[in-house]
Formats: C-alpha cells, structure tokens, sequence
DNA sequence: TATGAATGAGTATTCATTCAT
DNA sequence: CATGAATGAATACTCATTCAT
C-alpha cells in the first residue's frame, strides 16, 4: 500500500471515529504512520480527500454486491441479494457514508459525487438490461435513469433504518421486503 | 417572531449564503439582530441550530407539497403534483438540505432526523391510504412503511439532479417521468 | 443572615471547591440564593469580594486562637496552644487561605491584607505584652512588631506543612515542636 | 538562550508588569519574539508557566544571598546579610513574588512549591549546620526543620513591610532589627 | 431593593498549512 | 520525496456587568 491509500484508510478510520469536524490532520498522520508535512504532498487540503474517501467507498459497496449476488440466480433472487447486500453494506458503514456525503457537501466536491458513482450506476444499468432484453422487466423501464432511483431507493431505505431509526433491528427485515415488492411492482416484473 | 426563531431563520439564510465551516456565530447573530451572547441562551453550540433548521425545512416542504397538490384532482394526478413538489422544493432549497443533512451527520443529532420527518411521513401515510382505501393502488402496500420510501425516492432522484448533475435543467423532466412511472408500477396503481 | 453575609458565605464555598479562576458569579449566587444582578448591589465586582471574605477567615482564625487557649494555663501553655490553633486552622481552610491571598494579590486590594489583620495583631501584642510585663519574655521584644514575626512565622510553617507538604501528617507534630522550641528561645522565655 | 528559557523570562516581565489576569498569551509571545503557537508547543496552559517562574524566582533568590553572604564574615554578620539579602530581594520582585504564589495557588501546581524551594532550604540548612557544629548556636536545632521556619520567618517579615505596609520605608530597618533578634534568641547564638 | 434576560467585549487555544532542512 | 518544528490566523464561547422592569 502506497503513502497515498494510507493517508485515504487512515482517513476512514480517525473520521469514522471522531467525526469531521473533530478529526485532525495529526491524527490522520499518525495513524498512517507519516509526517505531517506529507500529506500535503498528496493532498492539498483537509477536505481534500473527501473524494478519495468516496471512491474508496463506492468501490466497496460494489464490492459488497458483487459477492452477494449469485450469477447464477433467477433475476428475483439477484434483487433480493442486491437489496440485502446494501442494507448490509449501509449498516457497516454508515457513519462514514454520512460523513463522507457530509463532506462533501460541506465543499465544492459534491460535483464529484456523481462521477465516483458512476461505475456503480453502470454496474446496475447492466444488470437491468439484461433483465430489459429477456423480457423480465417492464419495456418501459430506461436502464440508466432507472439505476440512478434503483441506487437511491434502496440507500435511502437503507439509511433511514441504520442511520436514523431508533429500533433498528426489528424493522430492517420488514423495510426490506417492502423495498423488494416496491421494486418488483416498480420494475414491472413479470413472472 | 421571537429571538428563537428569528436566530433560526438568520442561521438558515446564512448557512446557505456561506457554507456551514464558513459560516460564524457572529454573522448569524448580525443578520438576527441579537447579540453574540444571546444565541447561547437558546442553544448550547454553533451545531445545535441544526435540528431547529430541520424541522423549520420539513415544514416548507410540506407547505410546498399540500400547496401545489389539488385534492379535487384524481391519484395519477396527485401523484405528479406531489413529484413536482418535491423536485421543485429541493431546486430552491438544494444547498440548505445538503447543509442540514451534514450538519446533522456531523453532530449526535442524527438521530432526531426521524422524529423531525415524522409529520411528512404522516402525511404521505394518509394519502396512500386514501388511495389503498379506495382500490386505487395495490393492496399488499403497508402505508408507513411505503411513505418513508416514496419520500426517499422522490427525493434521492431530484438531489441526483439537482446537487451532483451538472447538465441538470436538460435531464430533470425526464428523471421526473421515470420516478412518476416507476411509482405509478411500485404502488401498483389500477387504472 | 442578611444578603451580604449570604454572598461572602457562599463565595468561600465556592472559591473553596472551584478555586479561583473556574468560579462565576452564577455559581455563587446561585449557592447565596438570589438573583444575578443582587449580587452588584453589595459589590461593585467579582474580586472586590474577597477583602470582606478575608475579613470573615481572619476573624475564623482569631475565634479559634481564642476558643484553644485556656486563659488560666501558664504563658508556655498557652504558647503552645496558640501554635496547635494556628496549625488546626490552617489545616482546615487550606484552600481558601491560598485562594484569599490569591485574590488579594491579583487585584489592588492587597494593601488591605494588613488592615484585615489588624485585630489578630492587636490580640498577639496583647498576649505578648502580658508576658513582657510580668517579665516571662525578654525586655528587648518589641510587642507590635514582633506580633507579626510570630504570626508569621507559624502561618508559614504551617502552610509549609499542610500546602506544599506530601507525607504532612508525619511531619506536622515535628514541626509544631520545632516552632513553639524556636518561638520559646525567639522571645527569650525566662522560665 | 532556548525557546522555553526566553518564554519564561517573558513572562516573568510580562506579569509583573500588568499582573496575571490583565497578561494575555499575545503579549508574552510578542516579548519573546516567538508565535503564538510555539508557546503552546512548551506549555500545555497559560497558568504552567507558573512552576517555571517559581525556580527562576527562587535561584534568584538564591544567587542574591550568595552574592550578599561574606563567606569570611562571622555567623552573626552572615546572618544579617542573609536578612538583609532577603529584605532586599522581597522589595526589588515583590509583585512577581505575589503574582507566583497566586499562580501556583489558582492551579494544582501548589505542590511543586516545596520541590522548587527545596535547593534554598537545602543551602540554608548546609549555613545552620556549621555554626550548629561549630557550637555558636543551640545543640537542639534540627537544622532542615529550622531551615524552613527560617526562610518563612524572614520572607513573611519582609513581605509583611514590602506588600502589604503603606509606609514601609520608615518600618523596613525596624522590622530587619526586630528579626535579626528574634533570629539570634531563636537560634540561641552564644555569644 | 430585587430581578434575570440580554449584552458584547475579550482571549485562550487550536490546527491547517508552510518551509528550511 | 520526506520531515516535523514553527507558524499565526481565526473564532466559538464565556461570563462579568448592566438595566428595564
């Protein structure tokens, strides 16, 4: 691992931890086992590595879907392995995803949040043609626009139960299956 | 309007002009005509207007949505004014949402996010279950659960648009369809 | 106990448990039981307390010199019990000795300090001049000032002992022997 | 001279020129010729420099009684010079002396008083034991124990007329008398 | 006298950033 | 590339004091 992927997991870790505004360039550093003066080098400011941070994320949650999904599977099946991976990737991480979006709105990067999702957006746009050319999904549905709502429906379902739910647990299974028929309704499926 | 208030409303304006980090006690208390020292007897840090400007912003989006919905129009209708609503709100409000939104994350009062909703989400229940009453929409729907990813989704589609798009104006009637189409198929709308 | 007595009591307490630096106004009168403002209809400023609290200690101290001493005991007897006095004393208000001189110190009012002794001189000279008279103690002692040597001289031994000293207790009765054997040869006790 | 070393010669002018409350950060740095942060990077608070001062106070103090002492001088000359010495001491840094105590007292550095002391006592008890061997002043002083009753005794006396007597310049000679005899009976110098 | 809400001057402390090595 | 001591601007917050009631 280079000085520079460092500087980004040791930035994960001390945000994770401490929060944005309570995070220190020294504790970053010290945690990435490198002078202070460094990380100037590659980054020219706190907030700076932000994106970083958020591309680093997204990679993961990718990673979390693509594990879960079985190639193999019926498309249903793959739905639910994709709603079930982001509810779990969202519970993992959810301080930092609140705090990455956090900030980047606090700067002038949240332009960037697009293009760092961008290969997630594409991932699922795939993943819904397919089901659009067999015919599994409504005619109607348009596969880039829809993986954008597909993405945002299911975080932002995600996100109200692990980030701002107090009973968490007993509802995250109820909360999925209603994402999961909304999605099948939404996507028009036909069985 | 009383000092808590017009503090609220003097941190709303200048959260949006300068940015949370930019922003200091000093101009807030400037454009609310108060003194430093007043702010502190209505709230313990710079962080803890947050809730207060949560709440006064879920109150506008409501006023924004009960104002352009016309009860005397069908659901479909209905549907498309509450869509509208929405994206137009968070056109006008786009910077504040994504400030309240961190500074929420910021602090411990992410947790309030919820119960500062929770009026919304009323609403919402309500009109769903007018049209589930009615056989309008399907009914496997489970009203509360189904507000809180109706707003979801409305709302994480028009902040693609309108925060993170850059080619915004072109793309936000088609995002628009797409979600009215994508609801009109999750909700199972008969017509 | 009117106001202004109320005030001093609750300062010592206050100084007493916060010192200094760390005690507000609000603390203070919150303990007194009054308003705010009251507190500068009996002081002009928050410093401007601690003559009147300096009052209240030395007239503590002299009460229990008094209270210790058996007026019927010979005068190396009651040498001795003023010096236990003086020790105990110190040894129960410790803190607030070094807060008042503090407070004294840090503002104008230090040239006070000698007023406020002034009875506890006037009742040594006293007690020196009996001994002097009835020819108990040197010829050559000159009774006001040396009053203030002999005050001196066991409030420092005794704030020796009980402010800066670790392993006090040990330390205490040596050191109270060694000052009564110095004070009996300083004033030339002819037995 | 070393950062540190010219941070507390700093404020050792700094506050005795304006007392400690009226002394900010800003105007010892300036008098040092370093920036405000530096100073932070040797002491963690405004009030630890205190314990620093305290040990140039006292070596102060030290190298003026060495200077005064005629090392060939008789025990009685030396002990007047080391009275004198002190007096004159007292009067040339009183308001530092002051200031000191206050300081150590506001915090929890009081306990350091007695290790910063330590090397005076330890040179004044070196002075009792010789003339205690030498047979000039009484078998029966415990020269550490008297070393601290000693340098209290003096130090009070001359604070008595320097800090806190209105007319002192009338009273000084008087009161170095009335010590210096109190001094040679207490010591039981034979002559 | 008594109140306590409102004031606003005042400053210790922090920490992102720089730069000589 | 790397360092880390030094910098100094920047500000949230405190709290003694006031004054209208």
């Amino acid at each position: 691992m280079n000085k520079k992927e460092k500087i980004v997991h040791a930035a994960i870790e001390v945000f994770k931890e401490k929060g944005i505004e309570k995070t220190k360039i020294s504790d970053i550093v010290k945690l990435a086992g490198i002078a202070q003066g460094t990380f100037y080098l590659y980054f020219p400011s706190k907030l700076s590595v932000m994106p970083a941070i958020a591309e680093v994320m997204v990679e993961k949650e990718m990673a979390t879907v693509k594990r879960r999904v079985d190639q193999n599977a019926s498309f249903l099946s793959k739905l639910s392995q994709v709603v079930e991976a982001i509810f779990a990737f969202t519970s993992d991480y959810r301080e930092v995803q609140a705090l990455v979006y956090a900030g980047l709105a606090s700067t002038d990067h949240i332009k960037e949040w697009e293009a760092v999702y961008q290969p997630f957006y594409s991932w699922i746009s795939q993943f819904l043609q397919e089901a659009k050319s067999s015919g599994i999904i409504r005619d109607s549905i348009h596969v880039e626009r829809t993986s954008k709502l597909f993405i945002g429906l299911i975080e932002s379902a995600a996100e109200q139960i692990y980030l701002y739910d107090s009973k968490k647990d007993g509802n995250a299974n109820q909360q999925k299956e209603e994402v999961l028929d909304f999605l099948k309704y939404g996507l028009g499926i036909q069985e």
